[in-house]
DNA sequence: ACGCGTCTTGACGCGATCTTGACGCCCAGC
DNA sequence: GCTGGGCGTCAAGATCGCGTCAAGACGCGT
């Protein structure tokens, strides 16, 4: 869940962002001046702040550079003000976009998504089965802590295997997958690499408990669980 | 040195875009339509993009389609329009930052820098293995305490692999990173300088506990810590 | 123009990986 | 009990990618 922390001591305003963003499927916590902000942020982190410059009791710039002085959170500034030093002193304080009032709600909603994609770190997938535990971005596998060498091909068949959580995956599938549309009847190669995996990855590669057949139709790859 | 790249087909923006930012320090390309943008990409990635979207030969969005299939750069729009539906479809393109025509010159500094700051690459942490310590910020390695000399292709090298802090990094991201886009394929160029850094680095040559190699896909860096 | 360090390019050996074939097992149908 | 299809196993040869070495090109300062 995305949670938006929407600064401004206008209630109509906080009301409206509220709505719109609680519409497309934010987390919205309002609050309506700079302390009860910059306490927000001490209790929970906010994927991005929106912040009026104009509070009642701190600056908005004193709230932005408080801010800045322990956390990263992108910060959207809303103002009323047109002026470019406005805009040039908070942009340089840390804010990530700045914003005049009034604004098109659909511009504003964009300028969060952008800096929302700009602060996501593509976090790497990773994909457990059992105590098998696969990072597919730093391309590493683990098997109950141990780090578990597999080759290329070993690496495209687990793989395709795990994405299906537990389901049967077709022969022809997985040849598509990972050698390519024209290896479809290549059937042997899954044997032969099936037994390797199995090797290295089951306590007893004769009666796989995860790496299971069905014959004439494909493998499966189940946890220890299901 | 930190280069922007220009793309507008207005002369006149253009040469006054450049002297601003070359009295600031940036080093700025100028280029006049969506071809030429994209070629420039080929041959260096610079630290900013900043893009006009009423160009001559291709539609801005799309150019801007092109960079985010291969690039992350930093890119913000020079627009004329103020419809909220262009600025909505640039930003989800993936624009950093849309800016509308005309704007103040202090405005988009400000935002350029704001670009830059976020995008500006975590700091390469000091590396230590066993008795060899190499900083990056201040490009000295040592062994034993005996100062180790590499040439500045090496130390782009150490330097890409040290960011990732022992996570894989892949040959085509090394090849960009240190020779260019253009460069994507000459993975033999890889072979030859990591065998290069394993004489001057690694205790034994050639069985290597830091700079390792994983077949097909990229080498990674380990230190003591990860 | 010269010398030095550095970068580029090519040739080659080696080991890991992939491909291919032979063979035995299990089970179902006859 | 025989037979055949599908599967698992093993191993040999082909292939691929990597490491190594070295020659020549290049760039820079003197």
């Amino acid at each position: 869940m995305t949670v938006v922390l929407a600064v401004d001591d206008d209630a109509a305003i906080l009301r409206t962002l509220g709505i719109a963003m609680r519409a497309r499927g934010y987390e919205v916590e309002t609050v309506a001046d700079g302390r009860s902000a910059l306490q927000s942020l001490t209790e929970r982190v906010p994927d991005v702040v929106l912040l009026d410059l104009g509070l009642p009791d701190l600056d908005g710039t004193q709230v932005l550079r408080r801010i800045r002085e322990t956390s990263q959170v992108p910060v959207v500034v809303l103002s009323a003000r047109h002026e470019s030093d406005d805009k040039v002193e908070a942009l340089d304080l840390g804010a990530d976009d700045y914003v005049t009032k009034p604004f098109g709600m659909e511009e504003l909603l964009a300028r969060v998504r952008a800096a929302l994609r700009r602060a996501a770190p593509s976090r790497a997938p990773v994909v457990t089965v059992g105590d098998l535990v696969l990072d597919v971005e730093d391309r590493r596998a683990t098997r109950a802590g141990e780090p578990v060498h597999l080759t290329p091909t070993e690496w495209k068949i687990v793989e395709v295997l795990a994405r299906a959580e537990g389901r049967l995956v077709r022969q022809t599938t997985l040849l598509t997958e990972v050698w390519g549309p024209t290896y479809e009847r290549e059937t042997h190669y899954l044997r032969v690499y099936l037994a390797q995996l199995r090797r290295k990855l089951e306590d007893d590669p004769a009666h796989p408990r995860m790496l299971i057949t069905d014959p004439g139709l494909g493998y499966r790859l189940l946890s220890d669980l299901s």
